[in-house]
RNA sequence: GGAGGGGUACCGAAGUGGCCAAACGGGGCGGUCUGUAAAAUCGCUGGCAUUGCCUUCGUUGGUUCGAAUCCAACCCCCUCCA
């Protein structure tokens, strides 16, 4: 007996469930029942940067909604923008991008396609790259495509507005920047197209250069941005608060029991694998204090390890942690090694890496950051190959000797 | 092309001849506490050495007993006018 598939509005429904805005919601719905007339599979377009293959947790938001594309029979294009990289989406900084060699593409793009198979359906992923078509494009092209915005309209955008009120520069090059994007779900004829919800403007720009150009515009699914692990400011790997994709699941665990517990609640609704009303019970849960916040964050670290490394990792990620963290115990896997000769303390703490300098050793012992087997060490012993126990520094770096 | 403003430690930002290894904030790190690598709180945050020494304030020279602070040249950035 076959299940029946998902009518129309129920596809719609889960679509745009966790979706911070959908701009064309109805032509998503037609394009829907199209698809499933027609049997084509709708082409659901994610752009990616070429510089900076790091994906982190904060794109699984993203790479979840397209897995629910891919399981509804579509397609996914994850478009690597070597070609815009040489612009750089305009940010606040404003530094001219190095214009990456073939070969570096080449190996960040395998690096995608490896890291976004934790998630994506590999059958149904599709990888371009952007320079195919937007290298070719003749200087009458690109003047063919700037007609299409204006200078105020782009003086909207939220950064470049902020920019220019600072009279910090703007490059006339960036401006081309989101017509470049926009070029892209042309060339690919996209359906829908994801994006954060830092992507509004560039979004918008592509729907309108479809339609200009005589394509149905796409829809749009903006996603929420997760906030990184400081609870504050978005999730990014050059601000340092990310949580890896391809992060141990130990260390998974660790930086998400570390996220303020404000966080926790967006978390466990974007980062994670559970569905949204698997998380809103464990968040009623803790309102009705069946569930304390630290109980609460522990299941969204395990959720959030099991989406990225399966079950099995996500548990004995999380009875590391309770031994190291909660039981003060020591790390199971440690590798005992010998000091090869009497040492001092603060040389030891350097040649382990532990300090980047003996200043910063004796500061570190000085103030009792160091123990061995428990016991504080004051710095004044003399270590050597006879030394034996877990030598810890601070809250989380362990060395076992002897 | 003209006029003006600016480049300080990881970041932001004070300091404008000695009291400056350089205020303050953020970040990072550490201690305490705790239910957590949360919050709170206290502390550390250039290097080397047991008082002390060495390197550092865009770059290079200079003035001075002494310079982040004064002078000169150079590099870079920003604003306004054209």
């Amino acid at each position: 007996m076959l299940v029946e598939p998902p009518t129309i509005e129920e596809q719609l429904r889960l679509l745009s469930s966790g979706t911070l805005e959908v701009i064309g919601l109805e032509d998503l719905a037609a394009k829907l029942r199209q698809s499933a007339e027609t049997h084509q599979p709708l082409i659901v377009k994610l752009g990616a940067d070429p510089s900076a293959p790091d994906l982190h947790i904060g794109h699984a938001v993203v790479l979840r909604k397209l897995r629910q594309f891919q399981d509804l029979g579509h397609h996914v294009v994850f478009l690597i923008g070597d070609f815009t990289g040489r612009v750089g989406d305009p940010t606040l900084r404003s530094d001219s991008r190095r214009q990456l060699s073939a070969e570096e593409v080449a190996a960040n793009a395998a690096t995608y396609r490896q890291q976004v198979q934790r998630i994506l359906d590999p059958e149904k992923t599709r990888l371009e790259f952007n320079s195919t078509w937007l290298a070719p494009l003749t200087f009458t092209e690109v003047l063919g495509l700037a007609t299409h915005q204006t200078v105020a309209r782009m003086l909207e955008r939220e950064d470049f507005k902020l920019r220019f009120k600072e009279n910090r520069p703007i490059y006339l090059h960036e401006f081309f920047y989101p017509l470049m994007q926009g070029y892209d779900s042309v060339a690919l004829k996209a359906d829908v197209e994801l994006g954060g919800s830092d992507q509004r403007f560039n979004l918008l720009t592509a729907r309108e250069l479809m339609r200009d150009m005589g394509l149905a515009p796409e829809v749009v699914l903006l996603m929420p941005l997760l906030v990184g692990i400081d609870g504050h400011q978005k999730m990014s790997k050059s601000l340092g608060n990310q949580i890896g994709l391809e992060d141990p699941p130990e260390t998974m665990f660790g930086k998400a029991m570390s996220i303020p517990d404000l966080a926790v609640p967006e978390y466990l609704q974007l980062a994670t694998d559970l569905t949204p009303d698997q998380a809103s019970a464990l968040l009623e849960e803790h309102r009705a204090k069946r569930l304390s916040a630290r109980d609460l964050k522990e299941a969204m670290a395990h959720a959030l390890v099991r989406l990225c490394h399966g079950e099995p990792a996500a548990k004995a990620a999380e009875l590391e942690f309770r031994r190291v963290f909660r039981d003060k115990g020591a790390p199971a896997d440690l590798v005992a090694m010998k000091i090869p000769k009497s040492i001092d303390l603060s040389a030891l703490l350097v040649s382990l890496q532990a300090a980047k300098s003996l200043s910063e050793a004796r500061r570190l012992v000085g103030q009792g950051a160091v123990t061995l087997d428990g016991e504080r060490l004051t710095g004044s012993e003399q270590l050597g190959p006879q030394t034996q126990g877990i030598l810890r520094v601070g809250k989380h770096r362990f060395w076992k000797l002897g």
